[in-house]
DNA sequence: GGTAATTTGTTCGTATGTATG
DNA sequence: CCATACATACGAACAAATTAC
């Protein structure tokens, strides 16, 4: 005893070997969107496997959302710039399988973009100031249908001013998953209209925060609009789960 | 004109009908964890496809984490219980190809780990008090190696804490990032120890305030924890970002 | 323990529809 | 319109791995 510490082996198949190293020269840059990969007939000659590795690896690479082929194109596989697309599937799955509840989703979409607008309060430039009153301007001049794109689009700059990428893109990703859970329920609504205005008034008081810099504050009137908009969804039991947010 | 308004029609590959039919019946929970698909051949015959496209399709529901197929499983493709996999590996990519930082994903962090514990002062059980203190103690006991699984585990008590699943995922996977991404810094660290000794007391201080129900205070706690620890390996211009979340 | 049967992993050949020039 | 090259899809075959007898 004592010899060499011999680690199991994971007996990897060929498909993967293909995914790796597509990945990995994509992901370390070597490989940038709009580039094209070789056709399949040619990566079978360079990774020295069949025309089925080949596919499965395209296809899995597909699935991660960092290729796109078509059939008849000329050119083979193309690299695709970053979408959260993959991180919205998964994150769609988790929510059936894991039965996550609109509760849940709900408070942490108040957790993230109230801590999105704390961080804007400090490091918002004035053109993105900007776009959120643009945006809320929109918001009051929209139709029913003009309301929620330009909803999206005050949160998308709030998101941006915050500096922070991974808010900014689980922030998009997880409000798309509570529109579609919602959004036939949010268009029936007998209210409607005093719900879009209520909304418009949050949203004001929450740029005037910001803008005055007052990150705290910004934050608290952030979770109370996400509160006051959403709560009517939620069961009454999981409520109070959404108002400990609320202090 | 004024005929019916025919929609564009996508085509759609014979391979994502065959995912899509498998996703959902997983979803739906009409496949269970544990529960096997039927063999590459007989799922050809039910799907009237060749076994080529059939594979593809496993490919892709293997790298969504939704089955795994092994040779020689005279049972075919298991269907997998959750894990967080496919989340993990798109935000890994995310974190590579959209160039996060390490300032980012620690904020990112910061933002969770607080809001889990205002949550957790609000709804801990004793039990799950216990757990985090088990930790603590778990992490003054053990050496360099142990520290980080305790860490973990006094981590996860509170993201269960929170009540929030989402939560919970998503603190597990943004730290398992940033602790691959500085594994080696922070073992290499000269003043380990103290570090380690100063995590301890701050967890501490964490505890007292969630046993007292103090949230807002044992939130602030916790994101001042997290700066302390890491903000040594945040590049120094970044570090504003993270105090800005310190008030 | 060994052998046979079945399954997945992989390869190869072929036919078909499609996009480019 | 035609020729070329491509992805899509099918089918047959062999190797490697696993289970069950």
């Amino acid at each position: 005893m004592g010899g060499p510490r011999f680690e199991p082996v994971r007996t990897v198949r060929a498909y993967e070997r293909v995914v790796e190293q597509v990945e990995e020269a994509i992901e370390s840059g070597s490989l940038s969107p709009g580039e094209r990969l070789a056709s399949e007939r040619e990566l079978m000659v360079q990774f020295s496997v069949s025309r089925s590795t080949v596919r499965e690896a395209l296809r899995v690479l597909q699935a991660r959302g960092l290729v796109r082929s078509r059939p008849g194109d000329p050119n083979g596989a193309e690299v695709l710039p970053f979408t959260p697309a993959a991180l919205h599937k998964s994150m769609t799955t988790l929510a059936r399988v894991a039965e996550l509840s609109l509760a849940e989703l709900v408070q942490f979409r108040m957790v993230l973009d109230s801590s999105a607008v704390l961080l804007a309060a400090r490091l918002r430039t004035e053109e993105q100031l900007a776009e959120m009153s643009q945006a809320v301007a929109r918001m009051r001049e929209a139709d029913e249908a003009g309301f929620g794109a330009a909803d999206v689009a005050f949160h998308d700059a709030i998101a941006r001013a915050s500096g922070n990428k991974l808010i900014q893109v689980c922030t998009d990703v997880v409000r798309s998953i509570v529109v579609k859970l919602i959004a036939e329920k949010i268009a029936a609504a007998p209210d409607r209209r005093a719900l879009m205005e209520q909304s418009i008034r949050h949203h004001e008081e929450v740029i005037a925060a910001v803008r005055a810099g007052d990150g705290p504050l910004a934050a608290r009137l952030s979770r109370k609009a996400m509160y006051d908009y959403y709560a009517a969804y939620v069961p009454v039991a999981e409520r109070a789960a959404l108002r400990a947010l609320l202090e």
